[in-house]
DNA sequence: ATGTTC
């Protein structure tokens, strides 16, 4: 492949060429980098090339082809230095995540009403394309919700305070501005708080399968056999409609700020231009959309978990891989504050950071990676050196291997449920299409992924979690 | 990802 170096057995390198500014980095097994999609590394190249990157442009072992760029890059920029923010670096879904709560069971507790639990989560939480919700927001409500993330929705009645300690930002991203967020966008959302949408979106009740480090998975309270809620979903139309009014808004204007685009998918604007900082808060907002709507679909599942065993729901971490922020880090041992993109790509940020929770500040941040319905999702931990290698950043899922229109063409869906049924994954969704499209054999593996991840130093294996229900879109 | 082709 043209000019990638070997680097390790897990990092390859494409030096500066051209119009790259920095190198290009890629974590990936031999196995992995030879199933990349070239187009990735074109779009790496590509994000090499903006101005004010710091660092190397960074795809993650389970980077594909995305919008502009790929899907499992990490780019970051200095406002100070030219540096940009670009609609195409967050991704469409902004703050996109996972979120993982403690059930408080065991695994054969929920087997013993698998089907009639996986019934009632999918009668209680809204799902599919176009789903929506019992809440309607009045423009008031809807700004206020902008504003104010899961903390809005935990003032509403949405959970408890507590929860919000064991989500990022503590569950309100500060610097959003609802103005910069369009009445278009605001509309669409209108009805869709608390619902999970569709494409890879999930919940999923999971049982620890297999602990890596016992001493980290204590301190995560994770237990071989507990079973565990993930809930996979971002900012619904809200998002979606930001990102599509604001790249078409900085491609019109990337010519007035000077920048030359070698693919107008890239489209950015400076950090310190009126675009830019309009973008960072409409897109500030995004997140607290998508902070607020994982905090009402919880608070729908402990309905049904208080109705079904009254127990509750614990929330372990909400971490989301759709963002750009504001970051401090150390570049060649000088303190930076850089606008970090990261697009498929989790926070996993080292022990010792000041924005984990006191009580998990000495352990590092629990990194939550989603896998397919059918094959397992895992919990790693943010490491120092993963905050040297990539700006505090992992993988976020399988990563997928083919197409959505390439799936559809393989396999049915009724066929695909059939399939996890008979390996006791019960799952329900209103699209057999979207079921096509996610089944597992469309992904990389995940375990190939993760241990990437963790040979690369990005982060570290501390848990195993295999579904056995799901509601997917 | 997405009122799945403004």
């Amino acid at each position: 492949m043209k000019g990638l170096t070997k680097h390790s057995d897990t990092e390859w390198r494409i030096e500066p060429t051209g119009a790259m500014r920095v190198p290009v980095v890629i974590f990936a097994s031999e196995a992995l980098i030879r199933d990349i999609d070239d187009k990735v590394i074109e779009q790496a190249i590509n994000v090499a090339g903006l101005p004010g990157i710091v660092g190397a442009a960074y795809a993650m072992p389970d980077a594909h082809w995305g919008y502009g760029f790929p899907i499992g890059g990490v780019g970051a920029f200095d406002a100070d230095a030219g540096g940009i923010v670009s609609g195409g670096g967050v991704g469409f879904d902004i703050c996109c995540g996972v979120r993982t709560l403690h059930t408080g069971l065991d695994r054969a507790a929920v087997l013993a009403v698998q089907k009639e639990l996986a019934d009632a989560l999918y009668y209680s939480v809204p799902v599919g394309v176009g789903s929506t919700g019992a809440i309607r927001l009045d423009h008031k409500g809807m700004d206020a919700m902008l504003e104010g993330g899961a903390a809005w929705a935990v003032g509403e009645g949405y959970g408890r305070p507590e929860d919000l300690a064991r989500i990022e930002e503590q569950g309100r991203m500060a610097g959003a501005d609802p103005s910069q967020v369009s009445d278009q966008a605001k509309q669409r959302q209108q009805q869709e708080m608390g619902t999970l949408g569709s494409g890879n979106h999930y919940l999923e009740v999971q049982a620890v399968t297999e602990i890596y480090d016992a001493q980290i998975a204590a301190a995560f309270g994770l237990r071989i056999d507990d079973a565990m809620v993930s809930i996979h979903c971002g900012s619904r139309g809200l998002g979606h409609q930001i990102g599509t009014e604001y790249l078409k808004r900085m491609a019109v204007a990337a010519p007035k700020h000077g920048i030359n685009l070698p693919d107008r998918e890239l489209a950015c604007a400076p950090i310190k231009s009126q675009l830019g900082q309009a973008y960072l808060g409409a897109m500030r907002a995004g997140i607290n959309c998508a902070l607020a709507n994982r905090q009402i679909i919880t608070h729908l599942a402990r309905r049904v978990f208080d109705e079904f065993f009254g127990t509750d729901l614990e929330l372990l971490y909400d971490v989301s891989h759709n963002t750009c922020k504001l970051e401090e880090h150390v570049v060649d041992g000088r303190r930076r504050q850089l606008y970090v993109h990261r697009k498929g790509a989790t926070r996993a940020f080292g022990p010792g950071h000041p924005d984990l929770p006191p009580d998990l500040r000495r352990v590092g941040q629990p990194v939550l990676i989603g896998g397919t319905m059918g094959t397992a999702s895992y919990i790693l931990v943010g490491t120092e050196q993963g905050m040297q290698l990539a700006f505090g950043s992992a993988c976020h899922g399988a990563g997928r291997a083919l197409s959505r229109h390439a799936a559809t063409r393989r396999w049915h869906g009724r066929a695909v449920q059939d399939e996890l049924a008979s390996r006791g994954i019960v799952v329900r969704s209103p699209s057999a299409r979207g079921l096509a499209e996610e089944a597992p054999g469309a992904y990389k593996d995940v375990s190939e992924v993760v241990l990437v991840a963790e040979r690369a130093g990005l982060a570290r294996r501390v848990a195993r979690l295999e579904p056995l229900l799901c509601i997917k879109g």
